[in-house]
RNA sequence: GCCCGAGUGGCGGAAUUGGUAGACGCCCGGGACUUAAAAUCCCGUGGGUUUCGACCCGUGCCGGUUCGAGUCCGGCCUCGGGCACCA
């Protein structure tokens, strides 16, 4: 038997389910949203990387229509970004295009992949029709105040000159580029994600997503309790607020940072230190994060000024700055206190500041000096009133006390920062603002969007933090939707992440041109039941996604709250250890794989080469032992097609082994073990029918069933083989029965002190004595001259003699 | 520095959650078929000792619990990932 001629029966299916599709569109069966990230149309293509995801997802979707699902399963393109807005300034085609014949390639390689995509359902972010809602959200947000215009200090990247959100700056590295990002002030627009924080914090928790995920999001968020405490500064009528996560080490607050760029900066500096102060703020603004991450070593400088300790008015706390404090966290200043916190510790050392030790471990002596930080728990000490009692209690007191004061209260704060949201990019969709000299901010009345992008001379960005459509001015030039007098528009585009941050909702009702999606049809499919992606995008857009979500049924354009109520994330596949790439040239196309083994084999390779959720080696010569195996299926079907025989009572116990191994395993996501379920089961039934001369009709259909989400074309072939006429699809998933499983002996290990003495078959129904006597039995040279101190059997698993001399 | 993962044959990886470690596959070796090769099929394949019946040793390291530990507990080591001055 030769290789079986996968590229004649994969053809034949593929154009078989274009003209009769599996699923009937007007089905009224149960729903099940089943979704993949959608991929930037990348000119590279896919490599089979990508493809670990879009196969999962796919098997997912076809298990589920023949558990009797309608399922969605869409696919679309994440086009607008900087890969094609780079090609076009290299060379000077229209973006557009250039994304155009992308997803021309990609769309075919993924229709090689048999994957059941909708394609009607088919979604461009680019498209006017759908960015139309992208830009419809937006004018919503603004009319919400939840989009907004500050002048700030943002993240810049010199190499793609444009700001960046946090998100996309991780580390101080454009998350693009790799460049190093530097601050650079202006006037931006912003998204208040912030005033969703708690939501986003605490929807977590109900979200069936891998804990890693959604502990990078609960991380990112950062949400901590504490209090915000005012100090007053000697010989001055200002204030300077502070928030503290440790209210109890107050006695120990021995002297004050801010951030360089404080407000009260320039006010409290006296005389003698404004010239050192200024030098010191103006370097602090000029270097770049990952500059001042940097550091070995603190900086700062004194301000020339003290604050005093509100519970002890004799500490005097010299007031300095520096950059390890951050402007935009908190109030941009903390009290410090050395002696129990790393960082202040540090800096006094450092500036040789008076450290007063206010914590000391139980039973440790309080006269004791300090050597080094000490940041657990303990008993108060130096703390008036306070002393011996617990920190933790002391926390709640002291807090209370300085509420009483009139001095703070208790409050929360959070690291997530608002969204920077503007880019100064030309790909993108235009912000839908008109700058109206007597109106200010008017957003485009929604019945004028959406704006459509222009076509520019030049692509290039510029260094002045202006978009390449600035350039445009019969585009900017337009008048006031409000007064009608002459007005310009905003020339800043959205991120990539706009148009990702609701795609999963269009795919419901993509054709839609009154809303972003009927309610109807959201409430037939969303949210998605099922989305499968890699973790790349954990606090990026998972984290927007979410919250344009949240802000969407706050308005009562959706019903629920969280986008995806399961989320996977695929392992990336590597070769040789390293991530697939062009640069590297270690990338292998699918388009090769697909030639030589066809589409079925290397769907079971991209199951097999390792447990889904972690990162696997692509093994050139790994895809020949799955190919094999549907070679071999193949071979089975074409000999025993026609000889359909009575069940063997070996047949039919392996028949519900089979069944039950497999849809557990589906079950659990261990696609590489179902693979090996497959070809081990199969197998075996080789042998059985080998020896029966045939195989019964109900085996034959269970495996054809099964096999047809992992090896569709080769499932209806084998389906088809056998005289039938309709899909394989239109079956319902084989159910196995555990009572058919048992079997009538069971091997059992038998141990004598826990060590493998041999083995031993014995019927089922056997009672302990008469298996502990056969085994003894069996045991008999190890037991010879031995006390038996303890007989052990475990039904159906194990005996184990215990025995001394 | 902090927080997650993960360490099992030559390799990718299994192990029903405390019960026969190495399923399934790759590679490799032997055989059948063939003029020959490819393809296919069969057998072998953790290490060691061996009187060929079997016996020792083996899941990163050290210790513990248990009749029994890859699995549970304590302490380390190594690798991968995430965050990183968030007061």
């Amino acid at each position: 038997m030769s290789r079986y001629d996968f590229s004649s029966i994969e053809k034949k299916w593929r154009d078989h389910w274009q003209a009769n599709p599996i699923q009937d569109e007007n089905s009224d069966k149960p729903t099940h949203y089943c979704l993949d990230m959608f991929p930037y149309p990348s000119g590279e293509g896919l490599h089979v990387g990508h493809w670990r995801g879009y196969v999962l997802s796919d098997v997912l979707s076809r298990y589920k229509i023949l558990q009797g699902y309608h399922v969605l399963h869409p696919m679309g393109w994440d086009a607008f970004g900087l890969p094609a807005e780079n090609h076009a300034i290299e060379h000077g085609i229209h973006p557009a295009v250039n994304t155009a014949e992308n997803i021309r390639t990609i769309k075919r390689q993924l229709k090689e992949i048999g994957a059941v995509y909708d394609w009607d359902r088919e979604i461009n972010t680019t498209d006017p029709a759908y960015y139309k809602w992208t830009q419809w959200i937006f004018v919503q947000m603004f009319k919400k105040g939840l989009a907004y215009e500050k002048d700030m200090p943002l993240n810049w990247c010199p190499k793609c000159k444009t700001v960046l959100a946090n998100e996309e700056a991780l580390g101080g590295e454009c998350e693009r580029c790799k460049s190093g990002v530097t601050k650079k002030m202006l006037r931006q627009w912003m998204l208040k994600i912030t005033a969703y924080a708690d939501r986003l914090l605490a929807d977590l928790e109900n979200l069936d997503w891998p804990e890693k995920v959604k502990k990078m999001q609960a991380d990112w968020i950062g949400k901590s309790y504490g209090a915000e405490l005012d100090f007053e500064v000697e010989n001055s009528d200002q204030k300077i607020r502070v928030f503290t996560t440790r209210p109890d080490t107050l006695y120990g607050a021995t002297f004050m940072v801010m951030a360089p760029e404080h407000p009260l900066v320039a006010r409290l500096v006296s005389a003698e230190q404004a010239e050192a102060v200024k030098d010191y703020v103006q370097r602090a603004a000029s270097r770049s994060s990952v500059d001042r991450m940097s550091d070995k070593e603190k900086t700062g400088v004194f301000l020339g000024c003290y604050a005093i300790n509100p519970l002890d008015r004799d500490m005097k706390m010299p007031i300095w700055i520096s950059d390890y404090v951050l402007a935009d966290y908190g109030t941009g200043a903390i009290m410090c206190v050395p002696a129990h916190d790393e960082r202040d510790f540090e800096f006094a050392k450092k500036f040789d500041l008076y450290i007063r030790q206010v914590i000391i471990a139980e039973g440790e002596d309080a006269n004791k000096p300090l050597e080094e930080v000490y940041t657990n728990d303990g008993l108060m000490i130096n703390s008036g009133r306070f002393n011996g009692m617990n920190n933790r209690q002391a926390l709640e007191e002291i807090s209370q006390e300085a509420e009483k004061m009139g001095i703070g209260k208790q409050t929360t704060n959070f690291k997530l920062r608002d969204w920077v949201f503007s880019r100064q990019r030309y790909w993108g969709e235009p912000i839908p603002i008109i700058h109206c000299p007597t109106c200010g901010i008017v957003p485009v009345p929604e019945d004028q969007l959406p704006v459509l992008l222009p076509d520019v001379e030049s692509y290039l960005p510029t260094d002045t933090g202006e978009s390449p459509l600035a350039a445009v001015t019969e585009w900017v030039n337009t008048t006031c939707p409000t007064c009608g007098i002459a007005a310009k528009r905003e020339t800043n585009t959205m991120p990539t992440w706009a148009g990702s941050s609701w795609y999963f909702l269009r795919y419901a009702d993509p054709h839609n041109d009154e809303q972003l999606a009927g309610s109807e049809a959201l409430k037939k499919w969303l949210p998605v039941d099922y989305y499968v992606g890699g973790v790349e995008h954990a606090v990026l857009h998972l984290l927007y996604a979410r919250f344009y979500t949240k802000f969407l049924y706050d308005i009562g354009a959706v019903e629920f709250e969280e986008p995806f109520v399961k989320l996977f994330n695929q392992g990336m596949i590597t070769r040789h250890g390293r991530k697939m790439s062009k640069s590297i040239g270690n990338g292998i196309s699918p388009d090769d794989i697909i030639s030589q083994y066809g589409c079925d084999a290397l769907r079971l390779y991209e199951l097999f080469v390792g447990p889904p959720a972690m990162d696997s080696d692509w093994d050139d010569s790994g895809i020949e032992g799955v190919f094999r195996y549907l070679t071999r299926t193949r071979k089975l079907f074409n000999q025993y097609k026609d000889n359909t025989i009575e069940a063997t009572p070996e047949m039919t116990r392996l028949r519900h082994l089979f069944i039950k191994d497999i849809s557990q395993r589906l079950d659990n996501l261990t696609m590489n073990t179902v693979v090996s379920g497959f070809m081990e089961h199969t197998s075996t039934l080789t042998d059985l029918a080998k020896k029966a001369g045939g195989i019964d009709a109900e085996t034959m259909d269970a495996l054809t069933i099964m096999l047809a989400p992992f090896a569709p074309h080769l499932a209806e072939e084998l389906w088809q083989m056998r005289g039938n006429k309709d899909t394989v699809f239109a079956n319902e998933w084989p159910k196995y029965d555990e009572s058919q499983i048992k079997s009538d002996t069971l091997n059992l290990a038998i141990q004598v002190n826990g060590r493998l003495r041999g083995q031993l078959t014995v019927d089922a129904n056997a009672s302990k004595e008469d298996v502990l006597s056969q085994a003894k039995t069996e045991l008999a040279k190890w037991l010879d001259g031995m006390q038996i101190v303890k007989e052990i059997y475990v039904p159906g698993k194990i005996v184990n003699i215990v025995v001394k001399q």
